[in-house]
DNA sequence: CGCCTGTAGGGAACCGGTTCCATGCAAAAG
DNA sequence: CTTTTGCATGGAACCGGTTCCCTACAGGCG
């Protein structure tokens, strides 16, 4: 317990100083001193204070990652992608989970992640404001964003408006005119998400082939069971139903599914589905989708982060990362003569 | 960005010691000075580095967490409860995803939770060794366990064998009698865990009630794909079919309810189902499971250990969590039509 | 009026490492 | 044989707070 480096130095007949070389490897440090030190430090259980070192060297080996939600999908597989990457890379993962509206969130910030803890800041899906970017970055703490683009900091992103509106697209394409929208309960129309980019994305879409948008909201968030509401809700009137649904997320469009066989719709038969995010339960359900890698998206964003915590400029601002449509049997061509109005 | 306590100090006319009673609220300051310090801080973006502060005080306000897996429901909304019952304490909440069998094990114990950057450590379903759990105690960490209970520290558990039992005894008095038994893979049939102990609740019922095991194995482990495939494959043969199905969790039963499904086999009029867990989509299935409160598991592992990290004396060492059956609809009396053999 | 007590505040040691600088010494260079 | 160079090590300052101990003063009490 109250084994310093010290002990270890006293125990081994030698300075702190060439303890300290002799354990950590840097400096001039003859080789059966280095092991003296070792056996020595071995002896009577020697543990670092990683606290002591970063108070000196201003490092603390630590990150700090900001997350909207532990337990949805894409989230949790983003913050596995980046724990790994972190734990291989000799970093502490450290976790704030701050829900969308929280009260929380000046509190983060403010206290927890602007104190010299952090060499440096992964926020995902948070989508800072520039005031709390501005705080962190006077103080010296990069930081690195997941999720829709924001000004003044690194940013990795997929091009969501895009992807929503090729979503779209392969529905008309497969002759579908009435084509819905199910996406997540939205903060303000003007907020720069995720969400409201896809929304637009679709918009795009629709308006340029000439159909009526349809836009629902899963009342219950982007989450299957507010998926499975939505989906209930959407098709419970045979009148109104539409031939086609876009889903914000693929929980959403998993939802819509489990919905459609519950309610005895056949999919893709009386209603096409399609999502975005390559979920790990799409292949059990065939369902169509644009993927993209979250994992992928998690190690992107450390090796960024620490390079630029190695003081590498980077060149680029927004890095748009990849994602593309996997086509299964969610999606099928309309049936004219269901699709009739 | 170099703002120490003694340029708040300096600026306000007064000493470190008098600066660092004024901010942290301790020892004897007048009112007036007090103001003059917060104002002094403020006035040139004073933060406190939480390094310097654990170096003197050992304390760290940081909590390691050891979890197998993020994104599997139950794990996640454990470390969502633990999270938030942390931060509204003031901790850091350290995460170490150590999946089952991973080679990291040793260096997350020996390396990452065996320095003095945590105040106490929380292990979700990783079952530490007594040379593990050893090495920490001795160097004064407390250490929480959530999942079977571990001897030498303290752990919160459900009575999973009870449990098992119970979820098998409701198929039973159904009037099923061939009922089989889908859990995940297992690493050895000795290994203490959660898992070994639900297909040992399940033996036990069912020779009690002299009727014969059928064990399956979902190979991809307890995830609701690997449900399906197992259910896939225990359904394939009408002949050898069971009437019911006790999963070792409920993203195999929800899994195994997919594949009936799609198979054509109705559920509760074919094949009851019953899980464990309680997980957020088992009412969307109407699936019947035996239900245990996660964030509230993650909220008392957290009480627990802040009062063992105060020096409260912990009266009990294992910490029986409730759980109780919830009945819904896939599970019911069996057609005895159907079930004879 | 002297003494005790409670409140304010300063000086300095200390937590446990890292690193700068100086020193010593042996081998290589001149 | 002297001078330079390179390796090895020790002493001490330092990172940024907290806390112990000591002094000072004002008011209450005997």
């Amino acid at each position: 317990m109250g084994s310093a480096i010290a002990d270890v130095a006293a125990r081994a007949g030698v300075s702190k100083a060439t303890a300290s070389r002799a354990l950590s490897g840097k400096g001039y440090v003859a080789e059966k001193t280095r092991m003296r030190v070792q056996q020595a430090a071995k002896e009577i259980g020697y543990v670092a204070s990683p606290n002591a070192a970063s108070l000196v060297t201003g490092q603390t080996q630590n990150i700090g990652v900001v997350i909207p939600f532990i337990n949805r999908w894409f989230f949790g597989e983003i913050l596995e992608g980046i724990e790994e990457a972190l734990l291989n890379r000799g970093y502490d993962t450290t976790l704030y989970n701050l829900h969308p509206g929280s009260s929380d969130r000046d509190r983060v910030f403010d206290f927890f992640l602007a104190r010299k803890r952090f060499d440096g800041v992964i926020a995902i899906g948070v989508e800072p404001t520039p005031e709390e970017a501005g705080r962190l970055l006077r103080l010296g703490i990069p930081m690195v964003s997941v999720g829709a683009p924001v000004a003044g900091i690194r940013s990795l992103t997929i091009d969501d408006a895009g992807v929503a509106r090729l979503a779209t697209e392969h529905l008309i394409g497969l002759g579908h005119r009435r084509i819905a929208h199910i996406g997540g309960e939205i903060g303000g129309p003007d907020e720069n998400t995720v969400h409201n980019k896809r929304l637009d994305g679709y918009l795009q879409a629709m308006t340029r082939a000439g159909l009526e948008a349809e836009i629902r909201t899963a009342r219950t968030a982007m989450s299957v069971p507010g998926g499975y509401d939505a989906g209930i809700h959407a098709m419970s009137d045979a009148m109104s139903r539409p031939s086609a649904v876009f889903a914000a997320c693929d929980e959403i469009a998993i939802g819509v599914i489990i919905a459609a066989r519950r309610i005895g719709i056949r999919v893709p038969g009386d209603l096409s589905v399609i999502g975005i995010d390559g979920h790990e339960y799409a292949e059990m359900f065939s369902l169509t989708t644009i993927e993209q890698q979250p994992r992928a998206q998690g190690l992107a964003a450390v090796t960024d982060l620490l390079a630029a915590i190695a003081g590498e400029p980077s060149t680029v601002e927004v890095v748009e990362m990849p994602a593309r449509l996997v086509v299964r049997a969610s999606t099928a061509h309309a049936d004219l003569g269901a699709d009739a109005v």
